[in-house]
DNA sequence: CGGATTTGACCGGCGC
DNA sequence: GCGCCGGTCAAATCCG
């Protein structure tokens, strides 16, 4: 199977509550997250959703990451079930939320809840080849689905209400187990503490069992991140860890780890603010290179304060490896989040983007660069990556051309997690 | 020795 | 006003 979901902050004080997961399997291939089998020591998460238009004010329709810009990869995902890879992108074309929005109606609410598999249901047929986008549009949800690579017909369905979305796989059934995960609803007439724009993005939990006691298995991104702080969470049972950006004095990017606290293999990171410095294409030393994250298993990074580029490449390396063994990386979920304008207060500042995970680069030229020195170790990655299904290479899109050199799958790094090959190879 | 992590203290927002 | 809670600070410690 394979699913994405959604994620929505809560409105209260940035508590996460609201999740939104669209899954799509086929037949009863219906499997808790705990069964995925995550590719090989590479997790990817390209799926993201478009943001919203600039007429909501949004704060980071300026700043959003160069690469969604320059490679309109924003919104795109790539979905790959045992045998079958779907390319979904889903868009908002509103102000409004189409997770948290009110603009969804009460009555949306009332009558999805009632009907397990409805509005997407309704709106969502996905044949193969079909493209997958979801808008909001004063009020109403439409949506397209896209399998560009499916080899068998998908459809999604979804159940869209106030405080969830679900979305269903073919069979049109809620995966109970762990496919569909549905937060309690958010606590009323708590407000967000402060204004502060965030991103959040689920991912799965590298290897929770063997991370170092009391921390977390971070998946690393671009940018170097120092830890200054970690609290335990009322009403979650793990902590939560406070990173500010270290690759550049000043900056004020954070982010938030934590586990899920509805499911535990997840990850929830949550950025707030944006760098104010260009994207590193070399980590200052040792800045975001952490103790639990040795990076050892590959002599191009001798130095456990690899930078990111080297350790795409080590990625790409492995992945080479991997893909001959029919390892092709599969796409577990990506979520994004976002927040209901009606929520804030009235001139609050205050939005949550849904994103794509992938780190700002505030000069596209950068990440030509690091893209390049990436094509230098494979062309096309995405070669790689599905080389295993005909269907995919054959109907790639122009966009996905164009996507080519983009490597979705170094998003994270996860070789410095030699537990999480480690766990996912005993998958 | 420089940089990262850990962890208790502190601060501010919010609800009662 | 008080307590709760989340977020941040900063000293101590660790690590390469």
């Amino acid at each position: 199977m394979c699913s994405f979901f959604w994620q929505r902050m809560e409105n209260d004080h940035g508590d996460l509550a609201d999740v939104v997961r669209a899954s799509s399997s086929r037949g009863s291939d219906n499997k808790s997250i705990s069964d995925w089998q995550f590719p090989s020591e590479h997790a990817i998460f390209p799926l993201g959703i478009e943001e919203p238009t600039d007429d909501f004010g949004d704060p980071f329709s300026n700043m959003r990451d160069p690469l969604l810009h320059e490679l309109d990869l924003a919104g795109s995902g790539l979905f790959n079930s045992s045998n079958s890879t779907h390319l979904v992108k889903m868009s908002v074309n509103d102000n409004s939320s189409l997770i948290g929005g009110s603009l969804l109606s009460q009555k949306i609410m009332d009558e999805d809840m009632k009907r397990p598999c409805n509005i997407f249901s309704r709106m969502l047929q996905i044949s193969p080849n079909e493209k997958l986008s979801v808008s909001l549009h004063n009020n109403s949800v439409t949506a397209a689905a896209s399998a560009l690579t499916s080899p068998r017909g998908i459809t999604t369905s979804a159940v869209v209400s106030n405080d969830m979305v679900k979305a269903t796989s073919s069979t049109g059934c809620l995966m109970d187990n762990g496919g569909v995960q549905i937060s309690s609803p958010r606590n009323p007439g708590i407000k967000r503490r402060k204004s502060q724009a965030k991103k959040v993005v689920s991912i799965p939990a590298p290897a929770a069992a063997n991370s170092r006691p009391g921390g977390e298995v971070v998946p690393s991104d671009l940018w170097a991140w120092r830890k200054y702080g970690q609290k335990p969470i009322k009403g979650s049972p793990y902590p939560r860890g406070y990173y500010r950006c270290s690759s550049s004095k000043g900056c004020s990017a954070r982010k938030q780890v934590e586990r899920s606290r509805i499911d535990p293999n997840m990850l929830v990171i949550t950025y707030t603010s944006e760098h104010n410095h260009p994207w590193p294409t070399q980590r200052n030393a040792l800045a975001g290179s952490t103790r639990s994250q040795p990076i050892k298993n590959n002599a191009a990074s001798k130095s456990s304060a690899a930078t990111h580029t080297q350790n795409s490449i080590n990625l790409k390396e492995e992945h080479k490896e991997n893909s001959t063994n029919s390892a092709i990386a599969s796409v577990k979920e990506e979520t994004v989040e976002m927040e209901n304008p009606l929520d804030m207060d009235e001139g609050e500042f205050n939005q949550v983007i849904h994103h794509s995970y992938r780190p700002a680069l505030p000069d596209s030229n950068q990440a030509e660069d690091f893209f390049a020195d990436l094509g230098e170790i494979e062309p096309d990655p995405l070669n790689l990556l599905f080389s295993q299904d005909p269907g995919f290479t054959e109907e790639k899109s122009d966009e996905e051309r164009e996507n080519k050199g983009l490597d979705p799958f170094s998003l994270f790094d996860w070789t410095g997690s030699t537990s999480f090959g480690e766990t996912t190879r005993g998958l």
